[in-house]
DNA sequence: GCTAGTTTGTGAACGAATTCACAAGGCTCG
DNA sequence: CGAGCCTTGTGAATTCGTTCACAAACTAGC
């Protein structure tokens, strides 16, 4: 640390595991306001969520003040201040790449459109299941996929393909400049620095599943 | 820290981002010996895997020395000792609760079989889709789970019905005896400490990239 | 309006995970 | 078989994330 350290650097940068807590109190803020709740304590999210208060808290402070000293948080304040920092005050566009048996069902999934993100087409290469719809959601030729992001602009992309042609179609997701890519094949790929790729690997959740079954004392 | 420090607390306990990077790594390693290449290096591995040289052997070391200096480590070795580490050399028997459109995405799923998961049956409440089979893997009534559990004695549950039900079946699970559960229901359940639940939450990693589009600077 | 009782917000302490850095070991080639 | 080169394995240093602990701020009850 010397006496030229950037100014930015003092906004501190916050942890992903900091990021998939805030979407975990939001989602019990969610039930507690359709059963009326008006306050909640940092302990009660922490039991929920299966953290502790100082977490809770922690968590928090590092965007502001969102509580009353002796009393909680107010339910429907703390749940709009985290849909603002989670950027679930507005909707995202969505393309998914694949409209297998993954990528149909997170097509048809209702979660998805409840929450904002809002899915306008889904890509495939083959051409038996180009046109379809499912539940009124486009396939379309993987061929027009460069034309039509520039059109429709989404920000977030989802690769649904098997592994092989992973990292290509993702090369190509980044050519058009969106930013944001949530892969489900079961492969490391790499992109720049400034695209936030997340994985959702089962095969590797199972296998953390195995070795706690084979490593218990 | 005293000199009372119980002898098994030496066995340091394997944190779940070595485990993580475990499964990466086997992943290219099965690539490698596909590919006929006999010896590897802890930077290429690591390379591939978006980590550096140096986390490689760490991860590594937990568990033995594999690798021989000045020359990497053999690849059909070195897969074969992550295989046993990770719990990988056997066949895990797996139940999949809920017939819905991930449920019968996974049961159709072939990477799981080839990795040694054997999906015995799922389960559903619904009377339509009880007696269907899905690839061969028979849907079977619920109100039969704890039975054919003593019987059949599967390792590990998957759960993929709403969210609203998780929170019970788990418990059902639990009382089974079964020890390890993967759940896709976007719920934060909760479950004895020697039972290990591992979340698959989809909606949560689309808040990672809502966050991230978020708060680029 | 004072006291007792809560609960937040946050530095400081702690602990866990990653990265550094280098000695030790092994291979190759002359 | 010795010099030069390469890569592992691992303590030590560092960085990052969590937990502790308590002053500050608020409520409620009297
Ligand atoms: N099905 C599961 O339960 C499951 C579980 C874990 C991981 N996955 C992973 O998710 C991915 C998809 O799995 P799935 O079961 O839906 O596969 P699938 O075979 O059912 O579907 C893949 C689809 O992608 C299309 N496709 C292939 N290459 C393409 C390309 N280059 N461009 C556009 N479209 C292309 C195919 O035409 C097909 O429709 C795979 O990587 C798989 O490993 C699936
Ligand atoms: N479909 C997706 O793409 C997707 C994405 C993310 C998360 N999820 C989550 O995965 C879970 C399943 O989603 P889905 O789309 O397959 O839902 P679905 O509605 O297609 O299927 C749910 C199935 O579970 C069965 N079921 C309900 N309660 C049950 C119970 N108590 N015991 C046994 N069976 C029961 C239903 O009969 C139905 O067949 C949900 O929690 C959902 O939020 C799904």
């Amino acid at each position: 640390m010397n006496e030229f350290t950037r100014l930015d650097a003092i906004v501190k940068r916050i942890a992903e595991s900091t990021v998939r807590r805030l979407s975990i109190y939001l989602r019990f803020l969610e039930e507690f306001e359709v059963r009326g709740s008006t306050t909640v304590s940092s302990e009660e999210l922490a039991r929920r969520g299966g953290t502790t208060s100082a977490q809770v808290r922690k968590d928090l402070s590092f965007f502001g003040s969102f509580g009353k000293r002796g009393l909680g948080y107010s339910v429907p304040e703390l749940s709009t201040a985290l849909r603002e920092i989670l950027g679930l005050g507005r909707e995202w566009r969505v393309v998914i790449i694949g409209a297998g048996k993954i990528g149909a069902a997170l097509a048809q999934y209702r979660g998805f459109r409840q929450r904002g993100f809002n899915i306008l087409a889904v890509y495939d290469s083959n051409p038996e299941k180009v046109g379809r719809t499912l539940e009124g959601i486009e396939i379309r030729d993987m061929s027009r996929f460069e034309s039509d992001v520039e059109r429709e602009r989404p920000e977030i992309a989802v690769i649904a393909i098997p592994g092989e042609g992973a990292q290509e179609v993702l090369d190509r997701i980044v050519r058009t400049g969106i930013k944001a890519v949530l892969n489900f094949a079961p492969v490391q790929l790499h992109a720049p620095a400034d695209v936030t790729v997340k994985a959702v690997n089962m095969a590797m959740e199972l296998e953390g599943l195995s070795f706690a079954l084979s490593n218990r004392d």
